[in-house]
DNA sequence: TCACGATTGAATCGTTCGTTTGACATCGCT
DNA sequence: AGCGATGTCAAACGAACGATTCAATCGTGA
């Protein structure tokens, strides 16, 4: 008796493993069905058998790695409010519960680690275009928990000027992430090539500053509409 | 007599109109010259006539734009450096100098508001891949020049830092470009639609908070290697 | 062993892509 | 008028794409 009653072919991982390393390397729309069933060794016809579509493979792996991202990022905001219960989180510990569960998914992966991120990256940078709808509820969830969070830690900052600068900090933590390699070939500090543990740092630093720029003597404001990102 | 020796034809503003618009709707790999040439109202073989291929085109079309926005950034870092000579400029003007080029070219263009800035931010976050090298020396010589100056107003900040912070200041700016749509349903502000003029200043306000972070007792270090950044 | 669903394989479908061809039109010039 | 340069046009090229077909093969429970 097999554990699974639906059969699992070997083919299955084999295609969502090839088409995530390739979705990494050369981007979602740069990758043939023919390409990917090349690296997997597989059939053609094979990525139509089993995910129906490239579009219904490519959906897969998104929510192979988003999920969990998605579930690591709200069960971290949950902490962070039960453990702030009433008062608010420290904003660094709201940027650190958003930006973790992406950098922390790496070591469950098989991917080789820069190519992880470039995933995730592209996954985010998508928006809009031709996410899966599961993908963006999980965005929209998300984005709604951050900013309620973000908004308590910083009752100070206008609605639509929170907004923005949420705004800054998503697109910035994006480029984090598909673009580093610009940038690990000059930082290599002292002791050869740089963590990821510390650009996070870096990052939770940098969006700090900015998301509370001048807030040092202000007066809350009151609530005004709300806007869903690209989480 | 003409007042060009080169005979121009209406076909080629066209083609290079066309294919800016769609290429800032679709992005630059979603669009075949079939589209282009549709939307132009021209045949087919219009584009390779005009510009040997349809990387051509692209190469010109992101040329047009982008040539003159380098030489307003170089030309207001000049202008910084002469104004404040020997002494560094505040953080805030060389920020500026850095992004108002990029909306400041609107009103130049035919091209619609958001759909210029789509273009310029797809131009940037373009990068490495099939950039024309014409480009990528644009972004080289620019990045340069703005790494020294915010060097200079930063000395405080080790370089390896500094590289960083500019890199996430980069990717907010892109994302800045790219995605206004989402922010500017919510971002109504008190009357209408907001400006860009107000968005670019709480861009400035949130890169600069940023870019400083934590350098109000710290002392200057000694110069490292630098990065080239897709500016 | 047989039967049957699950899976694979090679071949091919129709479509779209960027590019090329060659005929034709238009212009300025001697 | 004649000519060459310049531009336009319909048609077609070969290649690559996602998807599909259908026969062959595999695995497993009856």
């Amino acid at each position: 008796m097999r554990e699974m009653t639906i059969p699992e072919s070997g083919s299955k991982r084999k295609l969502l493993d090839a088409a995530e390393q390739l979705f990494a390397e050369k981007g979602f729309e740069a990758v043939s069905v023919r390409d990917i069933t090349q690296l997997a060794k597989t059939n053609v016809a094979s990525v139509n058998y089993h995910f129906g579509s490239r579009d219904g493979l490519l959906a897969l792996v998104m929510m192979r790695y988003m999920t969990p991202v998605t579930e690591e990022r709200l069960a971290r905001i949950d902490s962070l409010e039960r453990k702030w219960s009433g008062k608010s989180a420290p904003l660094e510990e709201i940027i650190d519960a958003l930006v973790r569960p992406l950098v922390g998914q790496v070591r469950k992966s098989e991917l080789a680690e820069r190519l992880f991120y470039k995933l995730t990256g592209r996954i985010c940078a998508e928006q809009g275009d031709g996410l899966p709808p599961q993908i963006e509820d999980q965005f929209r969830q998300t984005g709604e928990r951050f900013s309620r969070a973000f908004a308590k830690a910083l009752p100070t900052v206008p609605p639509e000027e929170l907004a923005w600068r949420i705004h800054f900090v998503i697109g910035a933590m994006i480029h984090m992430l598909t673009h580093q390699e610009i940038l690990h070939r000059v930082s290599g500090g002292v002791s050869g090539a740089p963590t990821m543990e510390a650009t996070m740092s870096r990052f939770i630093r940098f969006a700090a500053a900015g998301l509370r720029e001048g807030t040092a003597t202000e007066e809350p404001v009151k609530k005004g509409p709300q806007a869903t990102f690209d989480f």
